[in-house]
DNA sequence: GGCTATTACGGAAATCGTAACCATG
DNA sequence: CATGGTTACGATTTCCGTAATAGCC
């Protein structure tokens, strides 16, 4: 199971097709045909099954520890990296779009304590930044997400990263003011199977999340929104087309937030990082630490 | 970064030497040596400080990620293989040597409820329990450890086995009953930085362990147990050669068992699966479940 | 028949063993 | 000088691209 394997053998099932894996890996269909058939004769069994190429179900259980064993390989590269290379004089950060909004403060502290370094923030999905940290892309994440209260968030199960909790927050469902919930004083998921949805998976709670946490199928979204502009979301929602679970601080002032009651949840945002890490890095992280 | 270089890597600096790690690994010494060269070479540093074959500080890195990528692997070809591969007949657990005291009664009751299936017992080491079912060797595993209550255990970061906790229960300081402090209610760990502690790593809580719970350096053993057997270790007690912390009910009558009340932790079992299971699997894991 | 995966084949590169070489204790 | 890691070199295998072949909408 060479990784060089592995990843064209994720590649073809994220793309779906032998030949447009090929020319984004650089390769002939050719090359990636004889791949996924050494995979295959390899573990003696099918992966895919071909037109439409789609995983099988041996194919479905490598695929859930391919993408977590290459991680992990980027991520010993890049340890081993840190360890002969000079430290990086730019400060490269990454976020998640909810999670950013607490950064740029701190940034500006760093750049007070730390006059001569650079500073480079990437805002990005949740799993970017944890890759990105993993393969040492980043310095620096912050990811968000949900959970009950004081349990950490699941992560990426492929790198055992430093993380530390920066801020616990509750949760609000955002509604427009005009809403016959809006004068509830809280609210629980079960009231709001109904309800007119929209799924922004990229920047409020996905409702997958939100459907394992209540146990329940039923909600469905209306609207997604494929997007990570907060200000977009927010219009969204004010325009009547659904509501979003939100931490509170990220509803304004033109729309309602009700409390979610139950079950009980949290937003919590988790600092994620590479173990070594330049003075500069290290008083940002210590700005999390301090002020909670 | 081959699976088989790191593989050979790993095995090199467990032997602290090239020829002996090839010859484990049916190379000759010379594939070894160019392996490593390989790789050192792919990593643009040195991993092995040689005569004395040591790993050097980025060798260490790479260490730490090794390990975990080759079981990960495994993993993953055994989870493909159990996609196959029609259930196996025999029914194979493994247990570390505190956690298999519990086992004798279910595995009777599983022999009971399903008469036709083969038991195979192994006792071995908490690291190879996980290992073995990580790999597929084992389709259930029993680990114990000591954590701050409701916490989990501190497993390989590698894989993500289903874990389920089975037990909780308080810890003790085994003494002999001449023993100056075997009259007290409760110790602490702070109390016991003077004692004389046999370290048992493979059967009681590692003293490694319990340095890292105390916070303290202190802790030093007057003997080592390298071995797994329960009596030997409570007659080494007995004989005044120093004392051991361990579950309560390993502890028996001739021996004093004294609260461990501070820092507060607690010995934990954990059941270890692979996802599927043979229904004799199945009723084994639930006879945990049920009993709490 | 067009699109896409597979197979056949050949050149380039990598792998591993034998054996000569070299360094350290 | 002997033990043990390195280097040189050649046979074998693997890998990947070109090109011809085959299978599905």
């Amino acid at each position: 199971m060479d990784p060089h394997l592995l990843r064209t053998f994720v590649t073809v099932a994220e793309c779906g097709s032998f030949s447009a894996a090929a020319s984004r890996l650089g390769y002939t269909q050719s090359a990636v045909s004889q791949h996924i058939a050494a995979l295959e004769n390899d573990l003696g069994t099918p992966l895919l099954s071909r037109r439409p190429v789609v995983p099988t179900a041996s194919g479905e259980r490598l695929l859930e520890h391919a993408g977590p064993i290459l991680l992990r390989l980027d991520a010993a590269r890049a340890d081993v990296r840190r360890t002969v290379a000079d430290p990086p004089s730019t400060l490269t950060v990454a976020a998640s779009p909810l999670a950013a909004r607490s950064l740029a403060s701190r940034l500006a502290e760093v750049r007070r304590s730390h006059p001569g370094t650079e500073l480079a923030l990437t805002v990005c999905g949740r799993a970017e930044v944890v890759e990105g940290v993993a393969a040492g892309t980043f310095v620096l994440g912050l990811t968000d997400g949900i959970t009950a209260p004081t349990d950490p968030l699941h992560l990426s199960d492929a790198v055992h990263l430093h993380t530390t909790a920066t801020s616990e927050e509750d949760l609000a469902v955002a509604l427009p003011k005009s809403h016959p919930l809006a004068s509830r004083r809280g609210l629980s998921l079960g009231d709001l199977v109904d309800a007119r949805w929209i799924d922004a998976p990229d920047l409020a709670a996905p409702l997958t999340a939100l459907r394992a946490a209540a146990g329940s199928d039923a909600l469905h979204p209306a609207i997604t929104y494929n997007g990570t502009d907060l200000h977009t979301l927010l219009a969204l929602i004010e325009a009547g087309h659904g509501l979003a679970v939100l931490p509170r601080s990220a509803v304004t002032e033109d729309l309602a937030a009700v409390a979610l009651t139950n079950p009980r949840l949290v937003h919590r945002t988790e600092l994620v990082r590479t173990d070594l890490a330049t003075p500069a890095a290290k008083s940002l992280a210590a700005t999390f630490s301090n002020h909670q």
